[in-house]
DNA sequence: CAGTTTATTTTGATCGATCTAATCATGCCT
DNA sequence: AGGCATGATTAGATCGATCAAAATAAACTG
């Protein structure tokens, strides 16, 4: 270990009071210049660091953020909260925060251990993600006046939707995209995979495809198909869509587990299909969504989320809650970011 | 927030000092069975918790470990990490500690974040991963004292080799289950796909294929390719082997992405093999490593890491480190776990 | 130049827990 | 009954920082 140096031992150094010493470093301002100068020689040569302890009793910060990590159900998409997290461990430090880790197994799980963090080592914030219809999580911390931001939108209609800040990514702009460049590859009967109504999430990337295929004049009704989300499940759903003689050519999915099981189906004999009547078989095309590990290794089309700028809003919005003067009465800040189309050999 | 509940308000309840409080929690057996069932009893009515931050002050303990996440790198090897914390974060809540995470982008930065975080927060371990030759940080943290665990082992000749406690997987354990599976199920000549000597895991890998097929009376050498890992390197790398007239029918591989190339190489026509001279061609079995998403959606057999186990054993190795008498004069201890083999389509 | 204002620095208390050492009971033995 | 070991509880100091308020120095005003 090393030695502990304190802010009484700088002190001593600099021939200053210990008071004196926390003012140059956390108010520079009323301190004269000339004494600062000296206070930072002392702390540069002892090598000081503040104890966050001992600040923390005073302050009540602990200059913690909070965030679950969530065991990866399907494995493909879990890569999506590793690299949200590493780029929120990394904006946070830049502001002078760290993460603390949690788990938990469902909603009321969380909330316990909301409890036993504020109580123990009372982070200054928490982050949620997975955010869903009728969050308890959201409720209870808004109840007891936790600041926090959530990566996702609030999926309700009650009033508290508006109530707590948010980041999010912008489903529906992602699949509109994705079913834009579809139509300009000169498809037009351009099918949906996703999830049966009722997650947010999902929905809004179904209405981004339906939007945009009506505008283009091709009706969408009867061209989506729901399913839960797995490789088999994609892959029935796509075959089931595939197979029907509506003539659809390409899909649009709303997760790279779902696309990987379409493009099994895809390649499964008897469903290529001839442009314009013609010889040459093209295979159908497919578009994922998340960009995943798997979809870069098996040539699969893409729409990627911006995760990195995604935890760096989020740490930005925490921090004007935590530090900034935030008036009570204005509304709680949110940030929508567009994911982008990365394009492989699938479409 | 919730309002603040301290020891003092648990005393004046139940009718007794701070300090018997303290000893009810921390020393049961000190305090008369009666009184701590009060006390008990208090601290429960008013959901009273041990503010770590003043405990810290005092103890020393702030009950924190710390770990670094890592930008997944490679992509498709990165939710190994991702499973890992998940692992961590649990067995170390079991234990009463939390995960602490910080970035670093090399070895210097990381130390210089040890220091950071031990002026600052003063985790009370740290769990190294990606431990290499010459590892400047456990040297950096055996010599301040500072305790840790790496996961993974020690990969050095010299002394500091079995100076601190380590948790890994038997990578030859590995390979060698998947080359006695592969040659039970009728294959002689069997390739192996790793990376350039040099890295303690590869060697590992590649050693236990090696023994293995020797074992089995089939000369390993002129049978092994070594190439940076990545699916692209992997498929030419396979290519390599295959079109050679070795007669190689199945490949182990170092990595899943490896194997990925090396399942992509398979297809391509021309180099399947007809067993015993028919005429019915099969395709080369491949085998990879990690069992990550990818091997899954694409179906490929691989060699699965106890993760959770891993990061359980680590927390306890900790645990003993920290909570328990170490006798200094005990060499630190060290767990090997063994991989299985998850047996899908490609072997 | 006395009287105030303003700038700078210091003293003492405090956050909430645990450590050390002292105090108060109790039981046991001679 | 006095002496003493053992058991149970408590008072006071302490960890390292910051807050609040007091003390001192410097600057300004009429």
């Amino acid at each position: 270990m090393t030695e502990k140096v304190t802010i009484a031992d700088v002190a001593r150094l600099a021939g200053v009071s210990r008071q004196t010493v926390s003012n140059a470093l956390n108010s520079p301002g009323v301190v004269r210049e000339e004494t600062r100068q000296r206070v930072l020689r002392a702390v540069e040569e002892l090598g000081y660091r503040v104890n966050q302890a001992a600040r923390q009793m005073r302050t009540g910060r602990s200059r913690l953020i909070a965030i679950r990590i969530e065991p990866d159900r399907d494995g493909i998409n879990g890569s999506v909260l590793d690299r949200f997290l590493h780029g929120l461990t990394e904006s946070a430090a830049r502001s002078g925060y760290r993460v603390l880790l949690y788990t938990a197994d469902d909603d009321q799980a969380e909330v316990d251990t909301f409890e036993d963090l504020l109580g123990a080592y009372e982070p200054d914030a928490f982050v949620l993600t997975s955010t869903h219809h009728g969050d308890l999580r959201t409720a209870w911390l808004l109840d007891h006046k936790v600041p926090f931001v959530t990566f996702g939108r609030p999926w309700s209609a009650d009033s508290a939707a508006a109530s707590h800040a948010w980041v999010d990514v912008d489903g529906a702009a992602g699949t509109a995209a994705a079913t834009r460049h579809l139509l300009d590859a000169g498809h037009r009967v351009i099918g949906f995979l996703g999830w049966p109504s009722g997650s947010g999430v999902g929905d809004d990337r179904r209405e981004g495809w339906a939007r945009t295929l009506a505008g283009a004049g091709v009706d969408p009704a009867g061209l989506s198909r729901a399913t839960s989300d797995g490789v088999a499940d994609g892959e029935k759903a796509a075959h089931d869509l595939l197979r029907s003689d509506l003539g659809v050519t390409a899909l649009v999915c709303a997760s790279d587990s779902l696309a990987l099981g379409a493009l099994h189906a895809a390649r499964s004999p008897g469903l290529a299909w001839r442009p314009g009547g013609g010889t040459a078989e093209r295979p159908v095309a497919v578009i994922g969504f998340d960009d995943t590990p798997v979809a870069k290794a098996v040539g699969l089309t893409s729409l990627s989320q911006p995760l990195g700028q995604a935890a760096a809003h989020c740490v930005a919005l925490l921090t004007t809650l935590l530090d900034g003067e935030t008036d009570p009465g204005e509304p709680p800040a949110n940030v929508l970011l567009e994911p982008s189309l990365v394009v492989r050999q699938s479409a």
